[in-house]
RNA sequence: GGACGACUAGCUCAGUGGUAGAGCGUCUCAUUGACAUUGAGAAGGUCGUUGGUUCAAUCCCAACGUCGUCCACCA
């Protein structure tokens, strides 16, 4: 052995011999009657390198996975990859545009094709990154969200919700992404505050405040707080746009904040929400001036195919000149962005597919109170709980090629849908009619995704996985995704097989850089997890991302903690060193040799401490209290004080301590092996183990 | 405006109803026998503020302050 580790030697090496070695595949016998253990692993993004976080991800599902697994427990920790609709159609399309091209410029299926391909090619980087972390997951089992199996689990979803009344499409407002092309829904909003002209227009009897005056086209009434006396004696009578003189009707609603503004609001429900619903109640036509693309469209001549930015200020100018702006304020507020590429999102009626999330929140939230499902941390259970009672309407539909397309076919002649389970029907089901034309949007990546516990197990090639492994025991996950899958999955998972998907809840923090500020790439402080392992090897990273902060609070991530780590790694291998080179007859001794020596009986007393103390924090999933657990038995009690001190009766041969160093060392490398596997199963073979350590047994307490 | 957190050593973070811990950093000492990617030791905190509960609070409760995250139809 060289007096240092050199990871870079043996990781690779490692990981091939777990591969080869069938340990990563559960194993399920009729002799082992201990309860199956399943994590879904969530499936990164097919397109992108991996990053620090999808790291931590695998630093904790790893370690849990490694310890049931040792616990002899069937376990399995299944991948895959996520198709991730609008972010990978947006980086391809800014691939596109570098060579002057647009996705316009193909046709549906060869831009499907192209994108296809393009995914292919980084997947294969993705995998081969988990396997450089050390990922001990069933590659057999690894499954894509557009795979056929997986399609046909949506499909058939989606069906049994339309069948269920669950489903239904609808002419609504909804947030459009006019650069994206694109709807969203709720969770896909970002806010931003900006400062604003409001104008305060002559309505004729009214005045009222905008900060949209492009849209007074669209008008349709005024709506006034049916508590203001100041206009009680308006209601009824007709306001005038100004610049077209069109008359609208002056209503009351009590969505009218009285003290905002003139306390006169424009009603315009093609393109504004509160419009929108206003317009509903009181049975107000719809006038739309802004089309998908952004530009003007039925408004005056001259502003037609303007920008509607753009047309604001012209519309703005132009009132101004005909003396119709009573003034004009500053105003700060929020606005509506595209979480993708922050650009004003324009609300927008338009056919779209909604999910009605009621009754599946209400059953979600019934699972949760009667502790079906258990969060780790109390905090995200109030926090999912508040999501569930505030979810509006899901809209799955996305205005994108890069998705599952909706299988559900309009007729051509009595307009009526045809929703299959994949399958395009012959002829309509209702006027029979052969003429049906399939609706072109895809489902929301997150509809897909949402029913992964369940969609990944039933589309196993192993025909009992779905009922040996559903529900699965833990989901682990960014709290960051919370409400846009956790959830999702619960709603899904519980209204599909009746169950909840997972048992547990575990969701962990963000990683941030050394002074606790998040990481962005343009505040230049990424940590690329691959440039780490090679530095400081997947142990170090793995524990540095676990060790010293729980695991559902963001941390702090430095290079020197990672370095730290790996000196950690040095360390045991020093020990190991050590150990080994003492007469290995002992060795064998080990495992019934009873100590008398007071020193030797200590440390094996405080090593069964110290099995205790991790074996229950695993459990309870306080992994950085069984990391440093761990860390600071074998580095401060068995290396400084025990090896130190033991050191004379080596020299002499002395029986029991070199049973004592041999059995502490094998211990100690079954408790650290879930945290850094690599250094520990090379120690183990060095040792002379011929079965790996990555299937040996837990040390019992 | 609402929700959820955080506030503990210079930094990053754990923790507990009985006057506090880790890693890094700092300082002192040790150098050929597992490891200098080391060992021995030290300094350093009125545990955000103010009240309350208690025999006892950093830990429970209330208010406040600061910071963070998420949500929100003020046009």
């Amino acid at each position: 052995m060289n007096p240092q580790y050199d990871h870079t030697k043996f990781e690779k090496e490692i990981y091939k011999k777990w591969e080869d070695s069938g340990a990563f595949s559960p194993h399920i016998s009729n002799s082992n009657l201990k309860s199956p253990f399943c994590i879904i692993m969530p499936p990164p993004n097919a397109n992108d390198p991996l990053h620090i976080g999808h790291a931590r991800f695998v630093a904790i599902e790893d370690a849990l996975i490694r310890y049931h697994r040792m616990k002899g427990e069937p376990t399995l920790f299944l991948p895959g990859s996520d198709h991730a609709g609008i972010e990978t159609q947006y980086v391809f399309e800014k691939k596109l545009a570098k060579e002057d091209k647009s996705r316009f410029d193909y046709d549906r299926g060869t831009l499907y094709k192209i994108i296809w391909n393009y995914v292919q090619d980084n997947t294969g980087v993705m995998k081969s990154q988990l396997k450089t972390l050390g990922a001990s997951c069933d590659w057999s089992r690894f499954k894509f969200t557009l795979d056929p199996e997986i399609i046909k689990v949506v499909y058939s979803t989606f069906k049994k919700l339309y069948d269920d009344g669950l489903v239904y499409s609808g002419e609504r407002i909804v947030n459009f992404c006019t650069k994206c092309g694109t709807a969203y829904s709720q969770l896909e909003v970002d806010a931003v505050e900006r400062d604003d002209n409001i104008y305060y227009l002559d309505y004729g009897i009214i005045t009222i405040a905008t900060t949209r005056p492009e849209t007074i086209f669209a008008d349709v009434a005024v709506a006034v707080n049916p508590k203001d006396t100041r206009y009680s004696k308006l209601v009824g009578l007709n306001a005038k746009i100004p610049l077209i003189n069109r008359e609208v009707p002056v209503i009351s609603s009590n969505l009218v904040d009285k003290d905002f503004g003139t306390g006169a609001l424009k009603i315009t429900p093609a393109h504004d929400a509160v419009d929108f619903e206003i317009g509903q109640t009181n049975k107000l036509p719809l006038i739309s001036v802004i089309d998908e693309k952004g530009r003007m469209t039925s408004s005056p001549e001259k502003y037609i195919d303007m920008k509607a930015e753009d047309a604001r200020e012209e519309v703005a100018k132009d009132l101004q000149e005909a003396g119709l702006i009573k003034k004009i304020e500053k105003i700060h507020h929020t606005i509506g962005v595209c979480y993708r590429d922050k650009s004003v999102l324009e609300p927008r009626v338009s056919k779209q597919w909604f999910i009605k999330v009621e009754p599946l929140a209400k059953k979600t939230l019934e699972a949760i109170k009667n502790k079906e499902v258990k969060f780790a941390a109390k905090k995200y259970e109030k926090i999912a709980t508040w999501w569930l009672n505030n979810l509006k309407d899901w809209n799955i539909s996305r205005q994108i090629v890069w998705g599952i397309r909706i299988p559900a076919y309009r007729c051509d002649k009595c307009l009526e849908w045809n929703i299959t389970d994949g399958e395009a029907p012959k002829e309509c089901f209702k006027c029979h009619s052969p003429s049906l034309s399939q609706d072109p949007d895809t489902f929301d990546t997150w509809f897909s995704s949402g029913q992964w516990p369940f969609a990944t197990l039933k589309a196993s090639p192993f025909k009992e996985d779905f009922e040996k492994f559903y529900p699965t025991s833990v989901m682990e996950t960014g709290y960051d995704i919370l409400p846009f899958w956790v959830i999702r999955m619960l709603m899904l998972g519980i209204y599909i097989t009746g169950k909840v998907p997972f048992e547990n809840i575990l969701l962990h923090g963000l990683v941030r850089d050394k002074d606790g500020i998040k990481i962005s790439k343009s505040k230049g402080n990424v940590i690329n997890p691959i440039e780490m392992v090679d530095k400081y090897g997947a142990d170090a990273l793995r524990m540095g991302l676990i060790w010293g902060g729980l695991v559902e609070n963001d941390i702090s991530l430095s290079e020197e903690k990672i370095n730290g780590q790996r000196k950690f790694s040095n360390k045991i291998w020093n020990i190991a060193r050590f150990v080994l080179t003492q007469n290995s007859q002992y060795k064998v001794l080990s495992t019934k040799y009873i100590a008398k020596n007071e020193d030797d009986k200590k440390i094996l007393e405080e090593l069964k401490e110290t099995t205790k103390k991790v074996t229950k924090a695993l459990d309870k999933y306080r992994l950085n209290e069984a990391a440093e657990e761990i860390y600071h038995f074998i580095w401060h009690k068995f290396a400084d004080k025990y090896i130190e001190n033991c050191k004379l009766r080596t020299k002499n041969s002395d029986a029991s301590a070199i049973s004592t160093l041999y059995k502490v060392l094998d211990t100690s490398l079954r408790l650290l092996h879930p945290f850094m596997p690599f250094v520990t199963e090379k120690i183990w073979g060095l040792a002379g183990n011929k079965k790996l350590l990555i299937t040996a047994d837990w040390p019992a307490q």
